[in-house]
DNA sequence: AGTTGATCTAGAGCGGACTCTACTTCGTAC
DNA sequence: GTACGAAGTAGAGTCCGCTCTAGATCAACT
């Protein structure tokens, strides 16, 4: 019988290449992600194995990509994955989590600021001195 | 001829273990950062070869702490130790990395604080959400 | 003389987060 | 069909900042 489908369920969804411009990650990072188990769902696949990604699978990447950047290690992220996958019930847990990440970013905050003080600290020393005694020669 | 000197010469200076502790900074970092020439002057040694540091050395440490604590890599440090080891004359060069390097930290800052941001949003619909559904039997 | 315990050097090893390689396969274009 | 780029897998390699090991030496104490 002569059905021809015009490519209907696989052509859904978005390519790696796609999801990498999106986010900024590379495609490289992407599937190092994926092994790491830090997706929050199995990313679907074409017939012919190809990732398709959801536009939730891009939001999830974005909410990783948040917690990468405020120095969540791998593993926590896997681990609030984990809580989210679980479900109903897993919610107290996830605020712990999410808490203590809270903390850990306002004390590194703090670092940060401490530290920036002392090298604006230094850098006014320096104006101050090179305004007093301006080109060496 | 009776002269038994107290100890007079090498027993100046600290060790490097008392260092490590007055740093926080381990013995084996301490040896690291010298290999990796950041220490602004070379650190006193004993006949048996033992380090000797000095209250500047510790000084310079603590700036050496304070800049890595603030993401300074090593290369960067290296190069302003450089600077301040070739003396007068460098002021220039050495404020222009202490700017630049300022620049890197207000941006890391923002950065976070952007992450904190959406962090503590999330927290904040966690906590809202439990509120509401408190205790899941 | 013997036993600690701290230090020395050179160099290997580690943990984290990717990044890259090698090689295969898919899908579309000609 | 064949040529091409994008994608697949498994696993090795890279970079950074230490950290640790091995084996020798040293200073002080008993």
């Amino acid at each position: 019988m002569d059905d021809t489908p015009p490519a209907p369920a696989p052509a859904t969804g978005l390519t790696i290449g796609q999801v990498a411009e999106r986010t900024g990650l590379s495609v490289h990072a992407l599937r190092f992600y994926e092994r790491e188990g830090i997706l929050a769902e199995p990313v679907r696949r074409t017939a012919g194995g190809g990732r398709r990604y959801t536009e939730s699978d891009v939001e999830w990447l974005n909410l990783c990509i948040v917690l990468r950047a405020s120095g969540m290690p791998i593993p926590d992220i896997r681990r609030y994955t984990e809580l989210v996958r679980a479900g109903v019930g897993t919610e107290p847990d996830r605020l712990a989590l999410l808490r203590a990440h809270e903390t850990r970013v306002l004390g590194r905050l703090a670092e940060l600021q401490r530290s920036l003080d002392i090298v604006q600290y230094k850098v006014a020393v320096y104006e101050d001195h090179l305004e007093q005694h301006p080109a060496p020669c």
